[in-house]
DNA sequence: ATGTCTTTGTGAACGCGTGCACAAAGATGG
DNA sequence: CCATCTTTGTGCACGCGTTCACAAAGACAT
């Protein structure tokens, strides 16, 4: 059954949820983690603490892929690797271009994580004429104005934004115009793209503004009347 | 019916979603931007089409708040702005340490878009002491044993970890002893963290093989036999 | 005042994601 | 070879979030 492909309750190949494609990443930095320490099998129950989630719906999640376990015993780490490695598209190599290079787009460059799993920086590009040529993690930084030449040699399909909100839109306009499906965006900014291309955003502020309210919750809730609208004034 | 607090169904006050709580940064966003225009009212269907999202969504979402709108007209900018805001907590000061003055840290000590919305770095920390001193973002580094005295003395409850993965538990564990109950993880490691304090991630890596995910579906759409498990070796 | 026209606020239906709880599968020991 | 014990894979129910579609509310003109 591990290799069969008999039944199949109507999922697998191109119907895993998306609330499982975000977690398969979690789950393959602890199975890594695992591999590392030489750890031959793990249990949906070990690991699902590893990854921070409920071992119910990390086997649910698992499913979705085949099934990769062996009852009583648990998974194989290094053949799991394998399998979400590749349903994630991680044994081939995605050119990356950062748009962008002040200190946001600089730690990126750095960060180890990228090249580590497949990802690999192709350019690093910015509006500055005074920052080309200029070494970042090893790279040099490179007009913006070689943009559409860059993407195209290296058949670039993702970039990185982290441009100011303002330049946002305009750099992904011609990344999308050069041929990038994927956009991952730091500035702060609504994107507008066509069809087939997708936008993940990542947004500090509003990450820190959605604490601030839990938090305001909390303080409020320890002492103040329970339809209080928190300590403010009213509306005019 | 403004400030009315008659029946009201069941929610509002404790009652918001989660999911609303999370769209919220994103209308005051575009709530401000067309305050800086002084645009007087704006309706569901403008706003909804600035903020990226549907207005069935938007309209639903602010009825959590209250009935701020006029029928026939829309909703007044500056009054939505004002409400959020107060909805969010971000009419009160949070002050906010940052811990691991990396690129990362160096990075979020600039962003703009902390100080802009109440948020305040009361200090940025880092544990290698050669970095004591040096001033980032106008701010001097500070040794990481000042961590406890500098969360008292400045009630902070906010925590952003951009260490290495190594050292977050370790911090998360000292933050949370210091009094700190809301953390903000850039760090790629799960934190466990006792009840009461909530975790936000924000993990590059994660985002990036979402985004190969997709972008290698795509690519197998194109021309791939509909069955296969993309281009790939099979397992042993 | 009355009618028309715009836009909100929300009831209801639907679909997705989560978690429970258990039957089936298989390992392991006697 | 059989019994027992562990752990997977999943059917089912529930709850949250999204979307549709429309009645009610109010502005505005006549």
């Amino acid at each position: 059954m591990a290799t069969g492909r008999t039944h199949r309750p109507a999922t697998r190949g191109r119907g895993i949820p998306e609330a499982t494609v975000a977690r398969l990443p979690l789950y393959l930095r602890a199975l890594t983690a695992l591999s590392e320490r030489s750890v031959p099998t793990v249990s949906s129950e070990e690991l699902a603490a590893a990854a921070g989630v409920n071992s119910a719906k990390l086997r649910k999640d698992f499913s979705y892929l085949g099934s990769y376990g062996t009852r009583g015993v648990g998974y194989d780490v290094e053949y799991l690797v394998y399998q979400i490695s590749r349903e994630l598209g991680l044994t081939q190599d995605w050119p990356v271009v950062i748009v962008g290079i002040g200190n946001l787009g600089a730690a990126l460059a750095n960060y180890g994580g990228f090249a580590s799993r497949g990802f690999r920086v192709a350019a690093l590009l910015d509006a500055d004429a005074g920052l080309a040529g200029r070494l970042v993690a090893g790279l040099p930084v490179r007009h913006i104005d070689e943009l559409e030449a860059i993407v195209a040699d290296n058949q670039v399909s993702i970039g990185v934004i982290a441009t100011p909100a303002g330049a946002a839109q305009e750099v992904t306009d011609r990344l999308v115009a050069a041929g990038v499906t994927s956009i991952l965006n730091f500035a702060p900014t609504v994107l507008s793209v066509p069809d087939g291309v997708d936008v993940r955003k990542v947004d500090l502020s509003i990450e820190l503004q959605i604490l601030a309210f839990h938090e305001q919750r909390k303080a409020g809730e320890e002492r103040q009347d329970p339809d209080g609208d928190v300590p403010a004034v009213m509306p005019a």
